[in-house]
DNA sequence: AAGAAGTCCTGGGCGC
DNA sequence: TGCGCCCAGGACTTCT
C-alpha cells in the first residue's frame, strides 16, 4: 500500500543507490507485470541504460534513463523496489530483476502481483494512461488553497472518495486519506460542495501536514512496505485513527469506530468528525 | 456523467 | 490440524 509518503522514500532511498548505474542485465520472471510494451521489448530497451534520475508523480515512481526513456514504476498495494548485492537470494515473489553496473541489482518483488512496469519514450510519458490524468501534486509548489477551495464547491462527491481519486489529488491511499480527514475534523462521507471556508482551510493543511509527516517518518509499514534498502517506515506508530477501530480517540476520547464505504475499510472519531 | 461494483492476486487471521 | 471465509486496497473496466 504505498501511498505518495512511501513512494517519495523510495524514491529518494534509491536515488542515491542507483543513480549513474548502468542495467547490465534484465530478467522477468512474470511477463505479465510488463504493460504497453511487451516484455521482449521491455529487455531489450533497457538494456544497456543508464539511470539519470528519479522522480515521483503521485504514487508513480518514475527513473529517467539515458537515450531518452523513462521507465515507470506503480508498485499497488505490495510491490517492493529493493536495492541489493547481486548475488544476494532471489527473494519469494521477486517478478523482475535488473542486474546493475556495481555487481548490484534492483529487484522487482510483489505478493499479490498488482504492481506494473512500463518503459516509455520521453517524449510519450506524459501520454501515459493513468499517469496523464493525475490531479494536483499535493506536495508541489503550484498546489494552493483556493484552487483547492475552488475545486470542491463544485463537487458534490463525499470528501473520502474525492481524496482517493488521483484525478482531483495525486497521491493519497487510504491510510493517509483516514488521517487527513480525522486531522480536518471531517466526516468521510461529507459532501465536498458543503464544506465552509474554515474547513476548507482545516483540510488543506491537513493533507499538507500528514503527507509531511509521513515522508518524515519514512512512510507506514502496517504489513508490506519496505524502501529501496529493504527497511521498513516508522509512522504506523504515528496513526490517529487507521487500523484503530476501539481504541480510544487521542483528542475526546471517545472509541474509534470503522465505516465501510465502497468496500473500504474507513477509521473515524465519532465525536470529531461528524457529519 | 458520476458513482457503484467487479476485477486482479496472495497470505494472514479467525471460527469451528 | 485444516478447511472455508473474510480482509487487505490501487486503479482500471464495466454497468447503471
Amino acid at each position: 500500500m504505498p501511498e505518495l509518503p512511501e513512494v517519495e522514500t523510495i524514491k529518494r532511498s534509491l536515488a542515491q543507490k542507483i543513480t549513474g548505474l548502468t542495467i547490465r542485465e534484465v530478467k522477468i520472471y512474470l511477463p505479465k507485470i510488463i504493460q504497453i510494451t511487451n516484455p521482449d521489448e521491455f529487455q531489450t530497451g533497457l538494456k544497456g541504460k543508464t539511470f539519470l534520475n528519479v522522480n515521483r508523480r503521485g504514487k508513480y515512481l518514475l527513473f529517467y534513463l539515458s537515450a531518452e526513456y523513462v521507465l515507470v514504476v506503480h508498485l499497488k498495494m505490495t510491490g517492493q523496489l529493493i536495492y541489493s548485492p547481486a548475488n544476494a537470494p532471489v527473494a519469494k515473489h521477486t517478478h523482475a530483476f535488473f542486474n546493475l553496473s556495481n555487481e548490484h541489482r534492483l529487484s522487482f518483488i510483489d505478493l499479490r502481483q498488482f504492481g506494473r512496469l512500463y518503459l516509455v519514450p520521453l517524449e510519450e510519458l506524459e501520454n501515459m494512461p493513468g499517469l496523464k490524468k493525475l490531479g494536483f501534486d499535493p506536495l508541489s509548489e503550484n498546489f494552493f488553497p483556493d484552487i483547492m477551495a475552488q475545486e470542491l464547491s463544485h463537487r458534490r462527491t463525499r470528501l473520502k472518495p474525492l481524496l482517493l481519486d488521483q484525478s482531483f489529488i495525486a497521491g493519497i491511499g487510504n491510510i493517509y486519506a483516514d488521517e487527513i480527514l480525522y486531522r480536518a475534523y471531517l466526516h468521510p462521507l461529507r459532501p465536498a460542495n458543503t464544506l465552509k471556508a474554515q474547513e476548507t482551510a482545516w483540510l488543506f493543511k491537513a493533507i499538507q501536514e500528514v503527507l509531511q509527516e509521513g515522508i518524515a517518518y519514512r512512510g507506514t509499514t502496517i504489513r508490506d512496505y519496505v524502501d529501496g534498502e529493504g527497511r521498513p517506515g516508522n509512522y504506523q506508530n504515528k496513526l490517529k485513527v487507521h487500523g484503530r477501530a476501539g481504541q480510544a480517540c487521542e483528542r475526546c476520547g471517545q472509541l474509534i469506530t470503522r465505516l465501510r464505504l465502497q468496500g473500504r475499510s474507513a477509521y473515524i472519531c465519532p465525536y470529531c468528525q461528524k457529519l
